[in-house]
DNA sequence: ATGTGC
C-alpha cells in the first residue's frame, strides 16, 4: 500500500515506524483543506491523530489536530549553580511544595501576559501529569563549541528543563471549540476558527507563563538564579506559508533554538534548526523521543519486571522524584524510542545541528502519592 | 493530557 503524496515521513528508515501511526496520518491527510502532512521520526499513535506530525491548510484549522493541551512545550534554563556543587540529596530534599498551588499573585502575572483575569487559576505555576516534567541536568557534551560559545551558554552549569501545557485551560478551549465531525474543521478566516484562533492564542500564552512560573518556583526552591535559554512550543497552530500549520507534538524550526528531550533516563539534546532544508519537514522537528509502548503496556509489562525503587535511578545515574506508583512505570525509559535515534534522522535529513546533549541529573513528576 | 469518569 503506497503513502498519501500528501504525506513526508522523515525518517532514515521509515518501515521502522508504527504502521498505525502512519494510518491516523493518512487518516489525517483525507481532510477535505489538508494539503500536507508530516511524521516525524518521534511519530507515534495518539489519541485519534498520530503524535510527532505537523499539517498544513490554506484557509481551514481542526481544533483536535493540535489536541488539548494547547501550548504544550519544552522550556529551558541555565542556572547560576555550578555543576560541582550540585548534591542530589540535598535538592531533593528542597523540592517540596511543588505540586501545590503557586502562591504567588496569579492575578498580575497573567494580567502581565495580557490574559484577562479568569485565566488566573490554580493550576498555573504547577507541572501537571503524564509526560509532564522538570529535569535538571549537565551537559555531557558540546559538541558545536563555536556555536555554543557563541551563544554565551556555559557548560558547567546545572540546567533545567520544563515540560508542560496549559493544564485544563486548553481542554476547555478544544471542548469548546471542536467540530463534529473532528476532521469538518472549520475555516481559519469565518467566525468560528476566528473564535478558536483566539481563545488558542490565550492557552498558548498562559502554557508559556506557565513555564516560567513552574521555572521560578523550582530555581527559587534549590535557591539558584535562572538564564532563559529556549521556551518552545509542540502543540499549536500558527500562520504560515499564507496558510495554516498544526503542530501535534512537533517543535518548529523557525524559531531559534530546539531543546529534544529523551526519556527520564536518556540524554537530551539542545540542536539548532538548519533552515535549508525546513520546507520539507513543513518548518518542523521531532519534540522528544516518542513513546514506543502505550501506557497501559509499560505499565503491564514493566511492573511484572521492576519494583519501583528500580525505577528510582536510571542507567544514567539520575534519580526520579515520582510518588504516583502508576506514572512512574508508564513513564519508564523503556516505554520510549531511542533519542539518539530520533535526533539522528534529524541530522540526515539535514534539518538540524547538534549543539549540545545534556545529560539528566534528577527528574521531577510529582510528589503525590496514588 | 485532564483543578479527571463510573
Amino acid at each position: 500500500m503506497s503513502l498519501s503524496p500528501k504525506i513526508t515521513l522523515i525518517s532514515a528508515d521509515p518501515s521502522r515506524l508504527d504502521p498505525a501511526a502512519v494510518d491516523q496520518l493518512e487518516a489525517s491527510a483525507r481532510y477535505e483543506g489538508i494539503e500536507r502532512v508530516v511524521g516525524l521520526p518521534d511519530l507515534h499513535v495518539g489519541a485519534g491523530i498520530a503524535v510527532g506530525a505537523a499539517f498544513w491548510s490554506p484557509d481551514r484549522v481542526w481544533p483536535h489536530l493540535v489536541g488539548g493541551d494547547i501550548g504544550c512545550g519544552i522550556g529551558l534554563w541555565e542556572l547560576s549553580s555550578p555543576v560541582r556543587k550540585f548534591r542530589l540529596g540535598s535538592v531533593e530534599r528542597k523540592l517540596y511544595g511543588l505540586d501545590e498551588a503557586w502562591s504567588g499573585d496569579t492575578l498580575a502575572a497573567v494580567a502581565g501576559f495580557g490574559l484577562p483575569p479568569n485565566l488566573a487559576g490554580l493550576a498555573l505555576g504547577t507541572i501537571g501529569g503524564g509526560n509532564h516534567f522538570v529535569e535538571f541536568q549537565r551537559i555531557e557534551e558540546v559538541v558545536d563549541g563555536e556555536r555554543f560559545d557563541a551563544l554565551g551558554l556555559q557548560a558547567d552549569r546545572v540546567w533545567m528543563m520544563v515540560h508542560s501545557g496549559s493544564r485544563g485551560l486548553g481542554q476547555a478551549v478544544l471542548q469548546a471549540h471542536r467540530t463534529e465531525p473532528a476532521g469538518a474543521g472549520m475555516l481559519a478566516a469565518g467566525p468560528a476558527g476566528q473564535a478558536y484562533l483566539t481563545e488558542h492564542d490565550q492557552a498558548l500564552a498562559w502554557a508559556v507563563l506557565n513555564r516560567r512560573i513552574i521555572a521560578q518556583r523550582f530555581r527559587e526552591a534549590i535557591g539558584a538564579e535562572a538564564r532563559p535559554v529556549l521556551d518552545i512550543c509542540h502543540n499549536c497552530v500558527t500562520p504560515h506559508l499564507g496558510g495554516w500549520l498544526h503542530r501535534k507534538g512537533a517543535a518548529p524550526a523557525d524559531r531559534g533554538l530546539v531543546a529534544i528531550p529523551g526519556s527520564r533516563g536518556d540524554f537530551s539534546y539542545l540542536v539548532e534548526p538548519i533552515a535549508d532544508s525546513a520546507d520539507q519537514a513543513l518548518c518542523s522537528l521531532a519534540h522528544g523521543a516518542g513513546r514506543k509502548w502505550s501506557r497501559s503496556d509499560a505499565h503491564a509489562r514493566l511492573s511484572a519486571r521492576f519494583r519501583i525503587a528500580d525505577l528510582q535511578r536510571t542507567a544514567l545515574g539520575s534519580h526520579v522524584i515520582c510518588e504516583d506508583r502508576r506514572l512512574i512505570y508508564e513513564e519508564a525509559p523503556q516505554a520510549y524510542k531511542d533519542i539518539r535515534r530520533v535526533v539522528a534522522d534529524l541530522e540526515h535529513a539535514g534539518l538540524v545541528r547538534v549543539i549540545a546533549q545534556l545529560r539528566p541529573l534528577l527528574s521531577y513528576k510529582t510528589r503525590a502519592t496514588s
